[in-house]
DNA sequence: CCCGAGTAAGTTGTGCACAATTTAGTTGTC
DNA sequence: GACAACTAAATTGTGCACAACTTACTCGGG
C-alpha cells in the first residue's frame, strides 16, 4: 500500500543538505587559508597532534588512504606538511607539519565560533545537535563496520 | 591566544560524518535498486511530482545542473527516465518517468522505515534532529543565497 | 631461512558537488 | 525586427568519497 516517501520528511535527506549547506559556509572562510573543508579537517587532527600517520588520520577522520594519499599530496603541495617514510616501518607514512603549516592554526583558530555565529542557533541546540549526530553515527559504524575497531571489550 | 579548535568539539563535523554515515547505511540498500543515494533523492522528487524542468529539481534538492545533468542521463541509460527538449520553451528539458522508473517506487517505499531503525534513535529525536538541521540550513541559506530564490512577498 | 597472513599506503575507476564557462533559446525595449 | 538582458541546460575542470586492486613491507610459524 504505502506509496512512495515525502523528500521533505527524511531525516537523511536533511542530514544531507545540512552539511553542505555547512561546507557551503565554510568555503569562503577556508578560501582565505586556501583550504577545502576536508583539507581544513586534516589539519585540525594535526593541530591537534603531529606527526600523525595515514591510517591514524583515516580513523580519525573516517577516510581510507583512497581520499588521503591524494589530499595529502595537495596540502604537502600547498607546503602545509610533509610526509616521510618511517625508519621503523617501511610501510608507514608519517605526516609532519611545516612551519607553515603550523602557524596556519592562529589563523584558523576564529573560524568555529563565526560559523557559531552564522548558523543561527543557541548555543544549547548545538550541543544537542553534535550529541545527536554523534549518537547517529556510532549506530551507523556498528551496522556497517566502515570505520571503528577499537571495541574490543 | 585561542588555539586551534578540537575536532570532536565541532558540530560541523559531525555533520559531516553523520551525512557519510547515513549514506553509507543507504547504501547496501539502494544497491537493490541499483541506485546511488542522490540519485535516489532525483527518484524521490520525481515520484511525488512528475514531470520535472532540470531547474525544478535542483531546486528541490539543492543542486545545479552541473552535477543533475549527468546524474540524469545515468537515470535514463537505467531506462528509468526520459528527458525530453519541452515544445514551448526549447530551452527547458522535462523530466518523465519510464513504466520502469514509476514502478521502483514500490520497492523503495520500505526503505525509510528500515534505515529510521537502524538509526538507532527514537521517533522523538528523530523529528527533532530533522527539525533543528532544517533550521541550520534555512539559515545558511540566507548567508550563501546558493539555493533559495522563491522567497518574494 | 622461507612462506603465508596481515597491514600501510598508493592507484584506478565511478559518481557526486560545485565553480566557471558555453550554447541556445526567450523576453523585454526600443 | 534588432538587440540587450536574462534564463535553462550542458560542459569543463578540480576535489572529494569510496570500492577494488596493487605494491611493498612486517611478522609469526615451521
Amino acid at each position: 500500500m504505502s506509496e512512495a516517501p515525502r523528500l521533505d520528511r527524511q531525516v537523511c535527506f536533511a542530514l544531507y543538505s545540512a552539511s553542505r549547506a555547512a561546507t557551503a559556509v565554510y568555503r569562503p572562510v577556508l578560501e582565505d587559508l586556501g583550504l577545502t573543508y576536508p583539507q581544513y579537517l586534516a589539519m585540525l587532527v594535526l593541530w591537534e597532534n603531529e606527526p600523525r600517520g595515514v591510517k591514524e588520520l583515516g580513523d580519525e577522520l573516517g577516510l581510507d588512504s583512497g581520499t588521503l594519499s591524494p589530499l595529502l599530496k595537495r596540502l604537502e603541495a600547498l607546503g602545509l606538511v610533509e610526509r616521510r617514510r618511517s625508519g621503523e616501518d617501511e610501510r608507514r607514512v608519517a605526516v609532519h607539519l611545516t612551519p607553515a603549516g603550523r602557524s596556519l592554526s592562529a589563523k584558523a583558530s576564529s573560524i568555529p565560533q563565526r560559523l557559531a555565529d552564522a548558523a543561527g542557533l543557541s548555543a544549547a541546540e548545538l550541543e544537542q545537535l553534535r550529541e545527536t549526530l554523534g549518537k547517529l553515527t556510532a549506530a551507523s559504524m556498528l551496522r556497517s563496520d566502515r570505520f571503528a575497531s577499537g571495541t574490543t571489550p
